[in-house]
DNA sequence: ACGACTTGTAATATAACACATTACAAGTAA
DNA sequence: TTACTTGTAATGTGTTATATTACAAGTCGT
């Protein structure tokens, strides 16, 4: 199992609004030509990252824009925007343990506190990341390439 | 996305196997049972938690047991005899990013360490939690239920 | 040694999901 | 008003997870 490439996307959304804001409009057209996916997928993407607040689009005006400093966008943002984990959380629990068995009926019980401390782990460090350390980290990728 | 529910499987099988180890011979069909899954699932659990040195069976001789001490089995030894999440990584890279744009051909690169710091974290955590955790909080609530 | 049972594994079916694609309504701006 | 864009619904396609059937190979009690 993987994390939905829509996350991956999303921040080579966020970071192209940035680098190519002074040259050109950042359509969806130009993102799919970027990102090397359908403009209907990048679009559904903006919407989501339009609904969390990060970033601006409006129907028939040309263009997204960043709708908060890259600094305020952590990879978590991204990630809750996209709803990559839902409400059932990172692990999948089998569905049907049998409730006439001790360990059948209580095994979830004694396993959700644990999950739940693994997939936090994991959200604590998604928070540390922001847009400003990817965009910067490819601005100096860029400039080495000569 | 979700880790796929063989790994809860696994953690349960593992605890059954303890829990019932004086009562009677745990097969997979009395895994099955108690987990609410085929018993050919079981079998491809097992198949892999013995060749990762978690459990020992041997063919056509009735039941498993644990191979070491359930301290010493932790949620990532599963989460690596299971392949949970295989080398590509716990996140899905969009595929044809677009080398000829400048963001294009260096997100991946400036993606990379930050998304396998995401993975480190969790999979940290994961070395945390051991089957003796499982099984003294499953058979505490089984004392409790009354 | 035989029969009942179990493990181990291959092959196939089904359902769920991710991503791609077509189509088009609604809005904007020159 | 024309050309272009956004927003979204509907559908197609491929991949993956889990279930299931089937059967060879091994063990054990009798």
């Amino acid at each position: 199992m993987q994390i939905t490439s829509r996350f991956t996307i999303a921040v080579h959304i966020v970071t192209c609004i940035d680098y190519f804001k002074e040259e050109q409009k950042v359509t969806s057209e130009f993102l799919a030509g970027s990102v090397g996916a359908n403009p209907v997928i990048i679009r559904t993407v903006i919407s989501r990252l339009k609904a969390a607040g990060i970033v601006i689009t409006s129907q028939g005006s040309s263009g997204a824009s960043l709708a908060k400093p890259l600094d305020q966008i952590t990879f978590y943002d991204i990630y809750k925007a996209l709803d990559c984990i839902d409400e059932t959380g990172l692990f999948h629990f089998h569905e049907n343990p049998n409730a006439s068995c001790p360990v059948g009926r209580n095994i979830h019980a004694a396993m959700d506190e644990k999950l739940a401390e693994i997939q936090t782990s994991m959200e604590a460090q998604m928070k540390q990341i922001t847009l400003a350390d990817v965009v910067s980290d490819t601005r100096n990728r860029i400039l080495a390439e000569v």
